[in-house]
RNA sequence: GGACAAUUAGCUCAGUUGGUUAGAGCGUCGCAUUCACAUUGCGAAGGUCGCAGGUUCGAAUCCUGCAUUGUCCACCA
């Protein structure tokens, strides 16, 4: 055994940690042995253009901790790591990037040149965040790594989609269909978005109010007149009496020198009271109003293209961009004299999430998925299998956010016209059309979109298994975790669902986590631009892994967010350290009795049998019920409860108290082998470095205690049952000890004497004398004491302070230094306050009805309070 | 406009079927430095649990309303 350097440096010991647990084989399930269960989490894919942020080290906080649970657990663990492509957004950001390193655009290079410079730029990000993962010590089994972009990954999705596009209802309905609807379009990125790809800002805008023409009979409000070129009708509410008469009229008009013909719709979507209650509506160029437009049978007049200007047919306006449209439109309404009113009006514009260009909604050919096809509904199935709790959520109000997103969900546009992602199989010759994987020969053109990235991240979950006929999916599916940030909800859990449930006809989960953000200390949104990051690698750097670990995983719920500063940070280090030097100590008492070997795996047989003292039964008893405490908390996802319980053992128990009381009687190094051997194992899902480091410097050799068995509740409380005294339970009669120690230490404090003056102590202990004589070493040290009297009844000195600890009274002589007066306030504001609450007990106890409608057991409770409260009053009284 | 969350000590947060005088960490204040650890120890101060009602023998906890903050969704042109 090597002996424990003083202070734990995370630096020195990780690297070479991390390397010992990748030779091991064991993050891979097939090389674990003697398993019994298994257990199964596909981790989500980072996308692969950036690094690891300090949102993945929270979920992979998680993901490790159970996944290292698991495995001590002995069940078949697989953590199955992999990278996401991210089509919109890895193509945004290597656009930057040549732009700024080359100066050129992707048409430079033209499509597959550009394909292939940014699949090399994703396996190389791949490559750098894999790096990453594994310092942070993710257990997961690399060689199982996959990549959206693998061709056998990408063969699945491309079946989906055929199998999708061919099924088809009774009237002829395709599941996958391709259509001409508004959708969300991005001008700089050139593609359309899916509704959760836009963002909503509020900004300052006008509202104008006009009239299309000197001789229509209606005004009408709008914030973009440039888009009126396009309007084929104005709809009004039909319960509106100023404007019924109009109603199924036509108008032509010459709108700032376009003819437009205008027909009159009744619609009851139309607020009477918003601006004149008329609305110009624009099929082409906003949602509502395209869906008035198929109600209605209008025409649809596109006015902007895809690259955000006026289209060709509108005379000046024609080859404008949009914001040039809108002030030449203004311009020429004003000139006509047509605008009746201007006024500032806020309201939201829509962004595109990835480039904050604005959206432009517009008609477009784009691909789609019916999701309540009558074949499958996706929509209907996925209601059904959350209702009949094949998921369980955590948080569990998730479940109801998930539920409202399912009722609310339209047509999900799966096209992009981007470059980068799998392509559409979808191939064309002439007027025909088909859907294949491959070629079906000559003369075919492939569809030129790529799909919506979550497409294919939405069959991650069978994907990676290998699905249909890989033993993996055989083995692995479903899966038993999932953990995700609460803000892909509505991108990726959901459509994971929908699909997986479409192609496995099972849940793709099990039980479906969400972690909330992480903030900076104040509370705000990291990012990069505000300079308020928190890089991972400069925490890990400075605090190491496992204090890092512990602060995303101790005072963290599932989806809230979590605010992180340094200081928490700098906490957990200590801790880190704390438990360094508890087996230091450990390990030099061990090393002082050599000779006596121990590997801590059991409860040392010597102190099942004979004697031990109240502090050896009371620890053990302690750690017995950490254990249980612990294992129930992990199992039921509470991890920041389990980590504090464990924390609070360590420190506050093991570390205050036993260690001190050990020094002091002597002849632990079993039990506390067997401690520190047990709380290594329970502390190693939450912080696996120090405690692998630790335990190999100490128990290992070649064992590593990842792979050692989680511990079990021994039933030792009931072995020592029998031996117990009648004076109490082990835990009452060490806390006992315990208050005795921390009263003469207040009164020592309270009464500023120097921590090198020994006191002499005379306790007045009633029935608890004898155990207090059994503890008296531990109360003469702890306390400092250079004489203890301890009888059943004592009388306090005239010149003493004094304190009540249960059923005992405590006096601390201070003769020439006690200031008597000072002495009688302190007693006296005791005594008040105890007045107050016995006052409380009193009422409450002399309410009928609490006594007749409370459990008998709250009541005894009660009467006990006030029994205790008054001896002790009692006592208080007579120190006086 | 709709939904959801949060509101508890100076700060960050626990508090799971309603039942101890409401807890922790950090910070603050006082004291302590050979003896595992100053990345430490000991002690202390600090809260009418956002506000107002209600249910109940009993509410931080359940219900209603309101306020503030945040998030998401929808969007009125």
């Amino acid at each position: 055994m090597s002996e424990l350097s003083k202070n734990y440096d995370a630096k020195l010991y990780e690297d070479n940690i991390g390397q010992k647990w990748e030779a091991s084989g064991f993050f891979n399930p097939d090389n674990l042995p003697d398993t019994t269960g298994r257990y199964v989490n596909v981790l989500p894919p980072p996308n692969a253009n950036g690094e690891m942020h300090l949102g993945h080290a929270s979920g992979y906080a998680v993901m490790d901790l159970l996944g290292r649970y698991h495995r001590m657990k002995g069940e078949k663990t697989l953590l199955l790591p992999g990278k996401d492509h991210a089509g919109i957004q890895s193509q945004v950001v290597y656009e930057k990037k040549i732009r700024k390193e080359r100066g050129i655009t992707r048409h430079d290079l033209g499509r597959e040149k550009f394909y292939q410079e940014i699949f090399d730029f994703c396996l190389d990000r791949a490559n750098y965040m894999r790096a990453q993962e594994k310092e942070f010590g993710v257990s997961a089994d690399w060689s199982r790594e996959k990549f959206t972009m693998d061709p056998d990954l990408i063969k699945i999705v491309l079946e989906t989609f055929v199998k999708m596009y061919n099924e088809v209802d009774a009237d002829g309905n395709r599941m996958i269909y391709r259509g001409e609807r508004i959708i969300n379009w991005c001008s700089r990125c050139a593609t359309a978005l899916s509704d959760v790809e836009v963002e909503h800002e509020e900004q300052a805008a006008k509202l104008y109010t006009f009239k299309y023409s000197p001789d229509f009979p209606l005004t009408i409000s709008t914030s973009r007149p440039e888009t009126k070129l396009g309007d084929t009708a104005v709809a009004v509410n039909p319960k509106d009496k100023r404007y019924q008469k109009y109603i199924g009229q036509e108008f032509k008009v010459d709108f700032v020198g376009v003819p437009l013909t205008i027909k009159i719709i009744a619609d009851h979507e139309v607020d009477m009271d918003f601006g004149t209650g008329a609305l110009g509506v624009t099929p082409a160029h906003s949602a509502v109003d395209w869906e008035m437009a198929q109600k209605n049978n209008l025409p649809i007049v596109k006015v902007i293209d895809e690259s955000g200007k006026i289209c060709a047919g509108f005379g000046e306006f024609s080859g404008l961009k949009v914001v040039e449209a809108r002030t030449a439109v203004i311009e020429a309404l004003r000139t006509r004299g047509l605008i009746e009113k201007e006024e500032d009006y806020p309201n939201n514009l829509s962004v595109c999430e990835r480039c904050k260009t604005p959206i432009e909604p517009l008609v477009s050919k784009q691909w789609f998925v019916n999701v309540d096809h009558a074949n499958f509904s996706l929509k209907k199935k996925a209601r059904q299998a959350i209702e009949n709790n094949e998921i369980n959520f955590y948080p569990e109000r998730f479940k109801d956010v998930m539920l409202s997103w399912i009722d609310n969900v339209r047509d999900w546009c799966i096209s992009r016209q981007i470059w980068w992602g799998p392509r559409i199989p979808v191939w064309y010759r002439g007027d025909e059309s088909t859907a294949s994987i491959d070629s079906p020969g000559d003369g075919w053109i492939q569809d030129e979109d790529t799909f919506d990235t979550w497409f294919s991240s939405g069959q991650w979950a069978y994907t990676t298994l290998g699905y249909p006929a890989g033993q993996d999916f055989k083995d692995f599916y479903p899966s038993d975790t999932m953990i995700m940030g609460r803000d892909i909800l509505p991108f990726w859990a959901f459509r994971m669902i929908i699909l997986s449930l479409y192609r496995t006809g099972q849940v793709p989960f099990k039980n479906l986590y969400f972690t909330g953000l992480i903030r900076d200390e104040k509370g705000q949104k990291i990012s990069k631009s505000k300079g308020n990051g928190i890089e991972p690698k400069d925490i890990v750097d400075k605090f190491g892994t496992d204090a890092v670990r512990l602060s995303l995983l101790i005072g963290n719920t599932p989806g809230n967010d979590l605010n992180l500063g340094e200081q928490k940070i700098a906490g957990f280090r200590n801790f880190t350290n704390k438990l360094w030097n508890i087996a230091r100590f450990i390990q030099g008492i061990t090393n002082k009795d050599n000779g006596i070997s121990n590997d801590g795996q059991n409860i040392p047989y010597s102190l099942l049998v004979t004697p031990s003292t109240l502090a050896d039964q009371w620890i053990i008893s302690r750690l017995n019920q950490v254990i249980f405490e612990v294992t129930q908390a992990i199992e039921s996802y509470q991890f920041s409860l389990a980590g504090e319980k464990l924390r609070d053992f360590t420190w506050n128990e093991l570390a205050d108290w036993y260690l001190e009381i050990a020094k002091i009687e002597g002849d632990k190094t079993e039990i506390l082998n067997y401690i520190l051997n047990t709380i290594l194992k329970l502390w190693h899902p939450f912080m696996p470095f120090v405690t692998e480091q630790i335990w190999s410097e100490m128990y290992g050799g070649e064992k590593m205690l990842m792979v050692e068995r989680w511990p079990i509740c021994h039933p030792f409380d009931k072995l020592r049952a029998g031996s117990e005294s009648s004076a109490g339970s082990v835990t009452d009669n060490f806390s006992v000890i315990q208050s005795i120690v921390t009263a003469i230490r207040s009164l020592r404090a309270d009464n500023k004497i120097e921590p090198v003056k020994k006191l002499s102590v005379i306790i007045s202990a009633g029935k608890q004398a004898e155990l207090l004589e059994e503890n008296r070493d531990i109360i003469e040290t702890l306390a400092r004491l250079e004489s203890l009297a301890i009888a059943p009844k004592a009388e306090k000195p005239a010149s003493a302070v004094s304190a009540v600890v249960g059923s005992s009274e405590v006096f601390v002589d201070l003769a020439g230094v006690i200031d008597l007066a000072k002495e009688k306030i302190r007693l006296q504001t005791e005594i008040d306050e105890l007045n107050k609450y016995i006052v409380g007990l009193n009422a409450k106890l002399a309410n009928a009805e609490f006594v007749q409608n409370a459990p008998t057991a709250v009541v005894e409770k009660e009467r006990a309070k006030l029994a205790e409260a008054q001896e002790k009053i009692k006592k208080l009284g007579d120190s006086i």
